[in-house]
RNA sequence: CGGGCAGUAGCGCAGGGGCUAGCGCGUCUGGUUCGGGACCAGAAGGCCGGAGGUUCAAAUCCUCUCUGCCCGACCA
């Protein structure tokens, strides 16, 4: 490609609001424009890059026997009220009719289109095992996109779906995906770490994410360091050390204006391990019979040097939704806000105790009364039922729930996911198969998705130096970049038709400037490999052959240069596949 | 959806009731340069986000609105 007549224009300065480097490169060398709030057009380098990941997201897909399919971004509302998504969804999903005043989505995700399909394709366990893939089109009305392609509201997926028979097949496929993942990454150049993860929206059980760690994610990440444990913090678990000792008979003290764990510490002179701390949430559920959603306190007892995680907290109370409650809703439950408990407390409300507390004893917890507090404190005697489960926040310094040595945290961006759905739309929609027994069975199913432009957005946060970009060969939108800083064209035209008809992609700046402009622009663009043509090397017949990740600078003769510069790909591509990994 | 900030030339910004709205970079024309963001000369480019209002006079003050950015709630 000439640059000289390219949809493009590079930038000498970032555009206010790429705050970090690879996003402020990306916009700076030309890949991507911003349309609105995280809208983008992909420009030509852009989209050369992102087809470049698309081949390689195809190839691995196909290697583990993945089809591809394309399927619409705009769905019927019909199969998202069948699994009932159109209605546990809030906003994300961007909604309207058609001309038939019909209710249509823009679908953010193919579970139910795909789902839709099997149904009409799949009849009989012979056929199965099947995975399907697509890279299409998602758009997610996210409230807050940010941090450009990282977390965008229109985007590229590649998301594939697997069907099996059982769960053991499902087993199998997952983990066809699960190294697919690593050798897509991998061949990326993304260093990426998987995750056990929380299944979200999704739904089923088992789940993993791959995060890239840097500090531009927002997922954080557990992670320990000694036997390699790894877990978003959504999911993440570790080791609590609790005391079960004989039982103290209750007893009320006088406790005023302690209406924080801190205060009430210092007050009686104890630990926040001798503690029980309230916290009370409201959350949405779905009633399966009113086909309502309705809103429910939740009152979560935690020990009180632990913190509640809400996504946990969200997943062992089925809530669909979650927020901090008011005052008047503690209230109504018989609970004093500050001096909370579940002793005393009355009505309907969802009541989860972590193990923290079910586990320990004679805990200091609240009266329900303005400024007394328990002593002794006990679950089983004192209070009893609802959900005990584990609802803590996992955070650096705590141990590690496998080896018991003490957790680090990261910052992570997600970049793919893989998720056991197990059987959750195919009992929704009636997905089934006809068993060996001659029983229907519903399909057990699978999904991975990997984001397109996430990926790339990575890769510039990863690939970059003070001067631009450097991405690696296999995703870079052209393999060479030919500088001529010659005024007779003749030269540099010649060796751009040598290496084109060597099937190297080129890409030549024929532009009429000065060497210095050309220079920075091939340095914040980045491709891998740099040819100069200036009469400094002329004068022996040579070219310069720079690389942009290392800075090496070697000269050869012009009849040499396409075999040179293959040998330099060749080279690079190598550097890349040595380091194929599947996890 | 809450809190904060900002919309003035392609990009980055200045100007904050009073003449024809500026600066840097970029763009165009001519010339000189030509191995790390060259130089000289000339030029083009603006409904000051939009709508109302106050005023003799509004980019500037007021009201509403739209859009974007950051933080949070949220989310893959």
């Amino acid at each position: 490609m000439r640059m000289s007549h390219m949809f493009l224009r590079t930038l000498r300065e970032a555009p206010s609001g790429a705050d970090s480097k690879g996003y402020e490169y990306l916009l700076r060398a030309g890949f991507i424009s911003q349309l609105g709030t995280g809208i983008f057009s992909l420009l030509p380098f852009g989209k050369r890059s992102s087809e470049k990941i698309k081949k390689i997201l195809r190839e691995e897909m196909e290697r583990i026997g993945g089809e591809e399919i394309e399927m619409p971004v705009v769905n019927p509302a019909d199969i998202w009220k069948e699994t009932g998504r159109y209605y546990s969804i809030d906003k994300e999903m961007a909604r309207f009719k058609d001309r038939m005043n019909r209710d249509m989505v823009l679908a953010m995700t193919h579970e139910e289109a795909v789902t839709a399909l099997a149904r009409g394709i799949i009849d009989s366990y012979k056929k199965l095992p099947l995975l399907v893939y697509q890279i299409q089109t998602k758009f997610r009305d996210d409230p807050r996109p940010r941090a450009g392609l990282i977390r965008v509201r229109e985007f590229s997926m590649k998301d594939a779906y697997s069907f099996d028979r059982d769960q053991e097949g499902l087993e199998k496929v997952y983990k066809d995906n699960y190294k697919a993942y690593f050798r897509i990454f991998s061949r990326t150049g993304l260093p990426v770490i998987v995750v056990a993860s929380d299944s979200g929206m999704m739904g089923g059980k088992i789940a993993h994410e791959y995060m890239y760690l840097s500090p531009i994610g927002e997922d954080t990440i557990i992670i320990c360091p000694e036997c390699g444990y790894t877990a978003n913090r959504q999911v993440a678990r570790f080791k609590k050390e609790l005391v079960k000792e004989e039982m103290k008979p209750l007893e009320k003290v006088k406790t005023p204006d302690a209406k924080t764990i801190d205060d009430l510490c210092t007050f009686l002179s104890i630990s926040k391990e001798q503690t029980c701390k309230a916290v009370f949430m409201v959350g949405t559920f779905f009633n399966e019979e009113t086909k309502e959603e309705e809103e429910k306190l939740i009152a979560a007892f935690i020990r009180g040097d632990m913190d509640v995680e809400e996504s946990k907290l969200s997943n062992v109370t089925r809530a669909s939704e979650i927020r901090p409650a008011h005052e008047e809703e503690i209230r109504e439950y018989g609970m004093v806000p500050g001096f909370a408990s579940a002793i005393g407390a009355h009505g309907d409300f969802v009541l989860v105790v972590d193990e923290s507390v079910a586990g320990s004893s004679n805990l200091v917890a609240g009266a329900n009364e303005e400024g007394y507090h328990y002593l002794n404190t006990n679950y089983g005697r004192d209070f009893s039922g609802g959900i005990v489960a584990d609802i803590a926040s996992a955070r650096a310094g705590y141990k590690c729930p496998v080896c018991g040595k003490e957790l680090t945290s990261s910052k992570g961006v997600e970049v793919g996911n893989i998720f056991q759905l197990g059987t959750r739309y195919s009992d929704a929609m009636g997905a089934t198969f006809q068993d060996e027994d001659g029983k229907e069975k519903p399909l057990v199913m699978g999904c991975y998705g990997i984001g397109v432009g996430r990926l790339l957005a990575c890769l510039a946060e990863e690939y970059n130096d003070e001067n631009g970009l450097s991405l690696p060969i296999t995703v870079a939108p052209y393999q060479v970049h030919l500088v001529s800083l010659v005024k007779d064209q003749q030269i540099a035209d010649d060796i751009y038709q040598k290496l084109i008809e060597r099937g190297i992609e080129v890409l030549y700046d024929d532009r009429k400037e000065s060497p210095g402009v050309k220079f920075a622009d091939a340095d914040l663009i980045g491709l891998p490999i740099r040819i100069t043509i200036g009469n400094r090397g002329l004068k022996e017949g040579k070219v310069e052959v720079k690389l942009r990740g290392t800075g090496e600078v070697t000269s050869y003769a012009i009849e040499d240069i396409a075999d040179e510069v293959l040998r330099e790909i060749e080279k690079e591509t190598k550097k890349i596949e040595d380091n194929i990994f599947e996890g």
